[in-house]
DNA sequence: CTCTCCACTTGCATTTTGCAAGTAATTTGA
DNA sequence: TCAAATTACTTGCAAAATGCAAGTGGAGAG
C-alpha cells in the first residue's frame, strides 16, 4: 500500500502523521472509533460515506497493524469481533478535535454548532476530556458485558 | 475527484477535513508551505517524498479551489508563480501542530527532538504563534522583493 | 438441519497514480 | 543574438488502488 522506501517515511512526524491520516478511508474510521463510539465492522460499513466491504477489511487491518486499533471478539458474543482504539489512537483525540474546530469555522455548509468551536476556544482541556470519558464509558461497558 | 453525493460531505467537521487532509499529497504540501516556507512548484516538486508533477498539478489545483492556497506572480520573477498560504490554511497550524506532537510520541523512528512536544505542552500557543511568525515572515520577505 | 448473521474475500470494471517524456513561455549566458 | 536552460505545467501509458456485486465459511437460532 505504500510503495515509497522506507527512509521516505521515516524521522518527519508530518509525513508520519500522513502515512497514517493522510487517507481518507482511515482517517474516517479513526472518527467513528474516537467520536462516534463505533466498534464492529457493521457499524463502521452503516457510516454515511458508504465505505466498501474490502476497503474496510483492509484499513482495519492497516489500522491493527499501526497499533491504533486492536481485534478482539466481541464481549456481547464471542463469535463476533470488535474493535477498541488503542492509547495511540486516543492520543489522536486533540489533532482530531482540533481538525474539527477548523472544519467547524470554515466549512459553510458546517452542521456543527458555533457553540462547539466556542466551548473549545474557552476550554480546550475540558472538551477532550469529554470525548476521552465518553471512549472509556463506551469501552467500559463493552467490556463488562 | 470526488466522486460522492454532495451531501456526504457536507455537515460533518471531521468529514470535511478528511476532504482535504486526507489525501496523503495535500496533507504534504500543506506541511511544505505551513512548516517549510516552500511557495513555488519547484520547491514541491524537490520534498523528499517525491510527488509526480502530474499529481503536483493536480494537487495545487485542488488547494487553491479549496481556498487553502492563492496562486499568485513571484515577486522576485513576474514569470513565475508563487503559492500562498490563505487564512483558512494558516488557520489550519493548529491541527497540524498538533498532529506532530502526535507522531513525535509515538512514530519510535521519530527524528524530532523530545523537546519540540515539551515546549508544545508547556506552551502550545507560543510554539504555534511561533510558526505563524515564521509564515509571515516569509511571505513578507517574498512579497517586498 | 436449514436459515440467517457476521466478517470478511474474490473478481472485475473503472479510476487514480506514478513515471517518463514533451511543451510553451520566458530568461540566462556566451 | 541566439542557443541552452529554467519554470510550470500537460500528455500518454502501464500499474496500482478503488468501487461494486457476489460469494464464502463459520457460529448461532429456530
Amino acid at each position: 500500500m505504500n510503495s515509497g522506501r522506507k527512509t521516505d517515511w521515516n524521522g518527519c512526524p508530518t509525513r508520519y502523521a500522513a502515512g497514517i491520516v493522510g487517507d481518507k478511508w482511515c482517517f474516517l474510521l479513526l472518527r467513528d472509533v474516537l467520536l462516534h463510539g463505533k466498534r464492529t465492522y457493521r457499524e463502521f460499513l452503516a457510516s454515511p460515506e458508504g465505505i466498501s466491504t474490502n476497503i474496510l477489511a483492509n484499513r482495519l487491518a492497516k489500522l491493527e497493524t499501526l497499533g491504533m486499533l486492536t481485534r478482539e471478539p466481541d464481549p456481547r458474543k464471542a463469535s463476533s469481533i470488535c474493535y477498541f482504539p488503542t492509547k495511540k489512537s486516543k492520543d489522536f483525540l486533540p489533532a482530531l478535535v482540533s481538525m474539527m474546530v477548523w472544519a467547524t469555522q470554515h466549512d459553510e455548509a458546517t452542521e456543527a454548532p458555533a457553540s462547539f468551536a466556542e466551548s473549545y476556544s474557552t476550554d480546550p482541556g475540558g472538551t477532550i476530556a469529554w470525548y476521552e470519558a465518553e471512549i472509556e464509558r463506551v469501552d467500559q461497558a463493552l467490556r463488562s458485558s
